[in-house]
DNA sequence: TTTATTATGTGATAACATAACAAAATCCTA
DNA sequence: TAGGATTTTGTTATGTTATCACATAATAAA
């Protein structure tokens, strides 16, 4: 499993998304406590609206879009979460320290997803960028292919991480 | 402007295109033949509903989705054009030899797109997809910031290109 | 020619995201 | 602590992006 063992080398929690907050003095309000709270229960990446009705039931009230995306938006800019931009989908961070730091790989068999550290790659990439004379804001790269496991398995198996919706191959 | 004398180092035409899919045993047909035509006519990326009109325009008759996503399919499948996943847009490809090879850089500001090179960078990241066994299909690499006119001149300066729809800063 | 395959037309709908404005909560300062 | 400014959340509606499903047409293969 593309995943296993992968946890997050300081991991994010409630505790600690609240101490960064209090540090940044950003508002870590009961809607985005428990929006993060809903992202820690997904194993994997989960689109907005999927997102949605988990946050909705955690708070026992009728949730609509834009909340939805507000408190996405919210975790974003605190860098507790990532964004993965070929699957429309939000993840937990894996790099409190380095916001747009990381390099997912995304498995188009079994929707595995795992984000590593981009150690050397964000140093070649300032490098062109500076060539260009171009200040470099959001980072993203995402390969797309086939993880170890659906590639030495003859059966695609099922249930390693959590897969956005229809994103299944 | 990021994109002056940046044309695509092998151009690419309707006649190399023609070429290649007759190599592949591609059938280049007349619907896929003028959506190449039309990308080649914009001057930067273009979001499928921009890209729509155009299409129906050029070949005198109305047009539904599915079939101006079919054409971008095609060409996207060939390696004629690059989607902009940050951006849901597309471009012409400047690198017909190596698929999925470009790092963009978009500007935040003006909307300016350039695809440059991705030596080393590629490598990079071959070697990351080793040590966890992946086997790399489709690369994006996307860097959002600021561009070199942008961060030089004290207002925006327009018409640097084509900007997709509601995406100028 | 017959049959299979591929490509396109068409209407509907799914999936993703934001605009606009109102109401509530919080913060700030006098 | 009152009052006003700011921020956050609620709510309705709409905008944007992409695909499904099935019919028809064009092309390729037998
Ligand atoms: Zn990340
Ligand atoms: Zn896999
Ligand atoms: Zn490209
Ligand atoms: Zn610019």
């Amino acid at each position: 499993m593309l995943n296993s063992g992968l946890t997050p080398a300081k991991s994010l929690s409630i505790e600690v998304a609240e101490r960064i907050c209090a540090e940044r003095g950003a508002r870590f309000t009961p809607l985005r406590r428990t929006a993060l709270e809903v992202l820690l229960e997904f194993n994997g990446p989960v689109s907005a609206y999927d997102f949605l009705p988990a946050l909705a039931q955690r708070l026992g009230r009728r949730l609509a879009p834009p909340t939805a995306y507000r408190a996405l938006g919210f975790l974003l800019e605190q860098g507790f979460i990532c964004r993965i931009e070929t699957r429309n989908a939000f993840t937990l961070a894996t790099h409190l320290e380095d916001r747009n730091a990381g390099v997912f790989f995304l498995c188009d068999h079994c929707g595995a997803t795992v984000e590593v550290d981009a150690d050397g790659i964000t140093e070649l990439l300032a490098g062109r960028a500076a060539a260009l004379g171009f200040e470099v804001g959001r980072r993203i790269v995402e390969l797309q292919g086939i993880c170890a496991d659906c590639r030495y398995t003859t059966a695609a198996v099922e249930g390693q991480s959590q897969v956005v919706r229809g994103r299944r191959a």
